[in-house]
DNA sequence: TCGAATAGTTCCACAGTCGAAAGAGTAGGA
DNA sequence: TCCTACTCTTTCGACTGTGGAACTATTCGA
């Protein structure tokens, strides 16, 4: 997505009411779409590094932050936005690769649950804390005042961009 | 990318040194993870929506992005982390829809230059304007001492991301 | 009880990626 | 100046991920 070096983004920044036009404004997008950016970098480095494909990385990251609520490949299908197909071949690579497995629904025999395997959590500790490792310096220079400034920001930012996806679909 | 939920996440988010215990921290972590996940999402839906390959609009960025600097399939290649045969396939797909053109190199005949078209710019613009009208208020709300907080913060760990997908590099 | 709907999987066609190879061009050293 | 090694891009072919259609099993409500 052209940040703000192209001309495109510039002029329609604002197709509604004036956009915020000032340099803190104008350099926090720019700075936005480069975290973005390098984030899916890194995810594809990592899916290269770990012979895994990024939807299988997502599908990972939706079984192991699900906590208790059971994932079935319906949920995957939607929380990814993959056809039922594409779900279950995702499911079928990383069964195969030892990352999750599939159970028999309690209650619905038509249904499995997925659930991530040990080796699936020490890949994404792996993941993490590379990253990690490399992000704590930049955490540790900043005070919980600012911290919570940025945390608040991002989550709205992210809830902003849920709301443009959203908008694709009903102007389609 | 797991977040702060699962469980390879917290007990590795401190690989060498102790990281970043604080719940603002922790808090600031989970918002960059959910506003990367958003992105993504956002980058796939568009790309739905205008018949564009998720490696196609990441094209279209860095041609769009490049100012002055002539955009050779050799710097997309580098820039992308795709492999010649890849994007040449992709810079034939965003000919074949107007969205680039490729022009002699002025003074090396084995290259080309990549440029965007007008209708690649009508693109970025309608992909832009929509994520920017629903980011102006969030960024409208922020004084401008608190955009600079935020603007440093994402380039730091913009750099940090990519320190460690390098990192990927080194110690595979 | 039965029919409609749901859930997941399989089959198959399409599309994106990359290794190998080919052709054209460049650059540097003998 | 000329030749060799290297570079750049494209083409070919094989592999892989996606989604529509179809199938099977199961669930649920009239």
């Amino acid at each position: 997505m052209p940040d703000h070096h192209s001309r495109p983004a510039e002029a329609t920044a604002r197709p509604h009411s004036h956009g915020d036009r000032r340099p803190e404004a104008v350099r926090a997008v720019r700075a936005m779409a480069a975290f973005a950016t390098e984030s899916e970098m890194y995810l594809a480095a990592t899916g290269r590094d770990e012979a895994l494909h990024r939807t299988d990385l997502n599908g990972l990251r939706v079984v192991m932050s699900s906590g208790d609520e059971p994932v079935t490949p319906r949920r995957l299908s939607q929380a990814l936005q993959l056809s039922a197909p594409a779900t279950s071949a995702m499911l079928d690579r990383l069964e195969r690769l030892g990352h999750v497995e599939r159970r028999p629904h309690p209650h619905d025999r038509r249904s499995v649950v997925v659930v991530a395997t040990d080796h699936a959590h020490t890949v994404g500790a792996s993941m993490f804390g590379r990253v990690g490792a490399r992000m704590a310096p930049v955490l540790a220079s900043r005070s919980a005042g600012e911290l919570a400034v940025i945390a608040q920001f991002l989550e709205d930012a992210a809830v902003a961009t849920g709301s443009a996806r959203a908008d694709i679909r009903t102007t389609s």
